[in-house]
DNA sequence: CGCCTTTTAGCAATCGTTTGCAACCTGTTA
DNA sequence: TAACAGGTTGCAAACGATTGCTAAAAGGCG
């Protein structure tokens, strides 16, 4: 109605207000010394013409950018793709965290062509603060970066030494759990399911030796590289189960997608699970309760990882140091062991 | 090694090189009337000294912020998460194909409170154009606001007088095809498992219904709009199915995920299918292939709906008219039906 | 009524680029 | 040699907000 001239910014505002443009700022802005009266005049001002104050210039301003980035490596796997559920879990988590304490989140899926993406990403000037999902195999370059720049915060495994921030499970005592469960069960000829190039895989197949030794099993354990997306991971685990000279009794698999893959090339073979062969996953998604049968994981307590994540990095935002958390893992029992 | 002065700004890289700040801004975008060979000295310069620009003062200047927004509305569906399985794919499809357009992906997810809760994403001015993944019961808002700004394409139904532009399958279509194909096997009773709040699920559900009339069923079908996520959905399905008067022959689920847990009710009631019921779902997402028995769908051609999405999007940042676009779905027969 | 203290508001610099315009070379042609 | 064209560079004004400093107004008190 009254909208006879656009405001485009907030001298055009302060003009129709007749103040200075300093006080519109500080009226917009809960900040700063001002009347009560002025400021729910200009507020009202401001909002009968739907005004708001240019993001990309009070960006610029106080050199911040009210964003943080999320990224996903795909390291040691070229053909992952975004959409796998762990990283999506993840994701959706992160985006609720942050959302709550006023950020946005900037997605980015990078490849890791060279050494620098990362320097790349955070020099960018885009955030004010980077979380990166999964070291795949790149901790170095995260150790690199870590070490100059310090709003960064890394889901994954922990390793002594490491100079990066990280957030994430005892992969090592997961991994222990998991196996030491499937021998309780009667298993002895077992095998890992998954590449041990991933820190995090590392550390669960460490926990699996660790297990056998303590049932006196040694640590011999047969470990399949197997791909973390299904489509991938499907015609890899068929032919390793079909050539494979002993059938492993029990398998761990380094994930719940690689774990739900393994239940369907092992009903194809007309194995029952958890009758012939049991399978264990690792992560505790939520489709881990749609496979058939239910399966036996090992959960991380994403929710909470997600917040961990994000309260530490803004503190390392705002100056502060942070030591990495490793949270429990739970072994959650189902149907296929 | 010579990294004496740190360089922060064009203007430094400007003083050691020994020319005006706009010769060094004319060098590093690829852009204006520049010589060659000045050109390479202060690339080579600003590699040496890794330099880059400051984002938000090219924003301000330029008056573009370089991002994309995508917004989840969790409408019609208070409980919804964003790691639903078909928004993550979706959202996994766009990241794929803004990065490959060289533009960064800003996610927000909102629970719609009002009717401004678009209005005051677009208007943030934090990016340059909008992507809306589902319609939800919104489609009043997203009228709204296309109506005065163009950069906003959805995805999502499209209905006849629709003011916004959308990508997506013929809906209506697709639940002619799946409830065409339940008759054709032989059911006669069938239910529709979604709530028709939503456009697209209403648009199903009257494909369903024109495909039953043109068998000379009628168009009377059960109608039990189930929730969209496995976990609240799954009670709500379990009673439907232990009370229902008649158990349905076929149903017909509004997504994959209600599909999948129908199944998993099913499978507890002890009862089998396909034989005594009959399932199918709607998007064509990854997880059908998982689920026991693999589950027949309708499915959406997803990669090409998100590159339409970003294409489209793009051509309306550059001032273009776009018209709405919809895909075909495709039947997809497996082992539920 | 005048002086002093506390608020409130204005001024102007700043953040770091981009870009239209003008000035400057350099080399060519008359 | 002078004029000229064409290609390079520099200058300085935006872009739109925030904020330290200062000046003015308001309020308190004797």
């Amino acid at each position: 109605m009254t909208e006879t001239v656009r405001i485009r910014n907030i001298s055009d505002l302060a003009k129709i207000a007749g103040v200075s443009p300093g006080t519109v700022s500080r009226a917009l802005s809960d900040t700063g010394l001002i009347s009560q009266k002025t400021r729910e005049r200009i507020k009202a001002l401001a909002r009968e013409h739907d005004f708001r104050p240019n993001i990309m210039a009070r960006n610029l301003r106080i050199q911040k950018t009210g964003a943080i980035g999320v990224v996903i490596p795909l390291g040691h796997e070229t053909g992952q793709h975004i959409s796998d559920p762990f990283f999506i879990t993840m994701l959706g988590l992160l985006a609720d965290a942050l959302t709550e304490k006023g950020y946005d989140l900037v997605l980015s899926r990078v490849i890791p062509t060279d050494a620098d993406w990362l320097d790349r990403f955070v020099d960018s000037g885009r955030v004010d603060g980077t979380i990166v999902i999964g070291q795949s195999d790149q901790a170095a370059v995260l150790d690199k970066v870590a070490s100059r720049y310090r709003p960064l915060v890394v889901w994954g495994g922990h390793s002594r030494g490491q100079v990066h921030c990280s957030v994430g499970s005892d992969n090592r005592l997961g991994g222990e759990l998991a196996t030491a469960h499937l021998i309780e069960r009667g298993c002895q000829r077992l095998a890992f399911f998954g590449d041990p190039n991933a820190l995090e895989f590392e550390l669960r197949l460490q926990g699996c030796r660790d297990a056998m030794s303590a049932a006196g099993l040694g640590g011999d354990i047969t470990v399949f590289p197997a791909h973390l997306m299904a489509e991938a991971a499907h015609p890899d685990i068929t032919s390793f189960l079909g050539s494979a000279a002993e059938r492993p009794q029990g398998i761990i698999a380094a994930s719940d997608v690689i774990a739900m893959t393994t239940l369907r090339v092992l009903a194809e073979f007309g194995l029952s699970v958890p009758d012939d062969v049991k399978v264990i996953g690792y992560d505790g998604l939520e489709l881990t309760e749609h496979t058939f049968p239910r399966l036996s994981t090992v959960r991380q307590d994403l929710t909470a990882g997600a917040h961990h994540l994000v309260d530490m990095l803004l503190r390392r935002i705002a100056g502060e140091d942070t030591a990495s958390v490793v949270l429990q893992p739970e072994l959650v029992v189902r149907n296929s062991t």
